[in-house]
DNA sequence: AACGACATAGTTTTT
DNA sequence: CTATGTCGTT
């Protein structure tokens, strides 16, 4: 993905690739070919007998883990690769919680609690404490929670202690872990059982972190546990895109290296393949004005290119409609594909306006990130009861299994089946299995108990496909489909997406996968169903955008209060909004456009906005103010622009200055 | 138990 | 303006 405007390494990106053994860091600049860098490191290792068991490389997305396999995959064939063990740290950890999972408390084929599980479970444990549940409420102590667990913050306040207790039980309980526990947990399997740890440290004797700027505290504790001491643990990263401070992502991680690793090497990609000089210069002014830094500018490759644009526009809509049109313009001239285009926001609300005025302009366009494939009710049905097939323990699962279809089974059924359960001890399913058990509805739960134990053996022993047609047709979710759905083409629509799962668990079943892998594969991996949408404009937010780049980008909502987000400032995060602002910036190639707009509806209600204080730093020699309804004027500035750029190149080629 | 009508409150970023 | 939560009705 990145363009690299020469084969050949550079020095330092040599130096990198080859080192041979003892912990380095690489501090890579935007666009210095980092990707490129750990991929050829790998490479070489394997070139070089080391076995591929003994290679292990973490990122944060998995995106970015998909890429670099499949930059593995041209290099070293498939085979090769396969072994490897390339992954998100969620995924890394997952691997250690199922393979030790006895130490943890869990069995084997447990649930991952993504966002809505994680609510319910909370839900349900502040109602057992009496205390409010309204959705609010959930999401400031799920908060909370999650940042005790992860060690973000001191127990101070013990309330919060008590019910992060309930809910890890409740957990356990469930034979489910969420996206914290993918961390806190090995990291307490590691820490416990020195046998684990030799196992795990022998995995990973060539260790690799990408994007090691945005670890956390508990993140760099697992990798110093996996790399101890003189291990060969190579991080890249960069300090001037470190954006996930919200998250627990602390810089100063990159600092400690040096502390903790005495041995450590330092390597600076600074030379910068994407971007014009133009471009970068105006990223470089803006990033100086951080303090908390290690020090690095991009030096460009190419030349300096057009100015950046900035337009100011009305309205939010104004804005919208005048970035398509000079979408379809500069394409229609350029020969640029859809694809060389992105719009990228500060905030995802943003979207909405672009793709009105993208539709009304008839601009083919994918907005990532947003409603996602899992987000659609009949996939979270169906996986529900794929949960509940693969982990009986799974309570939540069974609660909305069972109301889809309907059932005649509420909140009045359940309430007397958990209280059974709890007497029990068991999980909601074999709370139902038990011949004890009596309830005007108890003949329901039976069976749909039954059934599920029927859909398991076939899972378990069957063909893949069989399994999931059966499970389709018993459970009545295909009939609900059909039958609910406003018309045929909803329901085609639904059963579509139903089948896009289907194909996907058959693709996983034929490489050795099984059900629960399966699903912790989907939930560790939610944004790899969005297919990669050649030949359309991409709209996303400027989080989504790290790692990517695109020929012509758009920067909107320049405004002030939204960018830098008011509320980030108020967090005293202005640093992290200036590094998001130079992440947004320095994903553009050729040209970068950056606009505001001068008013914005806020719940049906106009407000004035300002233009963003980001504008009046980023160095004026490379902006090129352009007012509207000026195109003539447009082009004039931009020749301009163009002779200024041309002098100052030649003067520099001369020595000028 | 399930659905629909109302009110109400709130727009950051996500593995 | 809208998404979510609450309440009252079938």
């Amino acid at each position: 993905m990145e363009e690299v405007s020469s084969n050949q390494l550079n020095e330092a990106q040599y130096k990198a690739v080859h080192h041979r053994g003892g912990p380095l860091l690489v501090l890579a600049g935007a666009g210095s070919g980092k990707t490129r860098v750990i991929t050829e490191r790998i490479g070489a290792l394997v070139e070089r007998d080391v076995p591929e068991d003994a290679i292990t490389a973490v990122t944060f997305t998995n995106k970015a883990a998909r890429e670099m396999r499949e930059r593995l995959e041209k290099r070293l064939g498939e085979d090769k690769v396969k072994r490897l063990r390339i992954c998100t740290f969620h995924a890394l950890g997952l691997m250690i919680i199922r393979e030790h999972a006895k130490l943890v408390g869990r069995r084997a084929r447990m649930s991952i609690f993504a966002v809505p599980e994680q609510k319910s479970a909370m839900r349900s444990v502040l109602a057992d404490l009496k205390l409010p549940t309204d959705g609010d409420q959930v999401d400031r102590v799920l908060q909370k929670v999650s940042m005790l667990k992860s060690g973000m913050s001191q127990a101070q306040d013990n309330a919060i202690t008590v019910i992060a207790d309930k809910y890890d039980a409740l957990l356990q309980k469930m034979n489910a872990v969420d996206f914290d526990d993918c961390i806190v947990l090995p990291l307490r399997i590691l820490t416990d059982d020195a046998e684990a740890r030799a196992l795990w440290q022998s995995r990973c004797r060539h260790f690799l972190v990408d994007e090691y700027q945005d670890s956390s505290r508990m993140q760099y504790d697992f990798v110093r546990l996996l790399a101890p001491g003189n291990a060969n643990l190579t991080v890249v990263g960069d300090d001037d895109q470190s954006i996930y401070g919200w998250r627990g992502a602390e810089i100063k991680n990159l600092f400690q290296l040096e502390r903790d690793y005495p041995t450590l090497e330092v390597i600076k990609l600074e030379e910068n393949y994407r971007s014009t000089g133009s471009i970068l210069q105006g990223s470089n002014s803006l990033i100086a004005h951080n303090s908390e830094r290690l020090g690095k500018t991009l030096r460009s490759n190419l030349g300096l290119g057009k100015k950046i644009r900035v337009w100011q526009a009305e309205t939010a809509d104004e804005e919208a409609e005048r970035v398509t049109a000079e979408i379809r313009a500069q394409r229609a001239g350029n020969k640029l594909g859809w694809d060389d285009f992105c719009v990228l926001y500060r905030a995802s609300f943003r979207a909405r306006a672009f793709e009105m005025a993208m539709r009304e302009a008839g601009v083919p366009y994918h907005v990532s990130g947003g409603m996602s494939f899992f987000d659609r009710a009949e996939i979270q049905d169906l996986l529900a009861y794929l949960k509940l097939v693969g982990n009986f323990s799974d309570d939540l699962a069974l609660m909305r299994a069972i109301s889809r279809p309907r059932r005649g089974i509420g909140s009045k059924a359940l309430e007397v089946l958990g209280q059974f359960a709890h007497e029990k001890q068991c999980s909601l399913l074999e709370a139902a299995l038990e011949d004890d058990f009596t309830h005007s509805k108890a003949h329901v739960l039976r069976a749909f108990a039954k059934m599920l134990v029927d859909i398991e053996h076939v899972f378990l022993h069957g063909e893949a496909d069989d399994a999931f047609d059966m499970l389709l047709d018993e459970s009545g979710l295909e009939e609900a489909i059909r039958t609910e759905a406003e018309d045929e083409d909803e329901a085609e629509r639904r059963m579509g997406n139903i089948m896009s799962l289907r194909r996907w668990w058959l693709r996983h079943s034929e490489s050795g996968g099984d059900l629960s892998s399966f699903l912790q594969h989907v939930y560790l991996a939610a944004d790899e169903q969005d297919d990669e949408p050649d030949g359309q404009v991409r709209l996303m937010t400027v989080h989504a955008a790290k790692g990517l780049e695109f020929s012509h980008v758009f920067v909107v909502g320049m405004e002030a209060g939204t960018f830098p987000h008011k509320n980030a400032l108020e967090e005293n995060r202005l640093e992290e909004e200036r590094r998001l602002m130079y992440v947004a910036m320095t994903r553009a190639r050729h040209r970068l456009t950056l606009s505001f707009a001068k008013s914005q509806k806020k719940f049906g209600q106009v407000e004035k906005m300002g233009p963003s204080p980001f504008l009046k730093e980023i160095d004026a020699d490379v902006l090129n103010w352009v007012d509207k309804d000026s195109g003539s004027e447009e082009d004039k500035a931009e020749s301009k622009a163009e002779v200024d750029a041309h002098m100052a190149a030649m003067r520099e080629m001369l020595g000028l200055d």
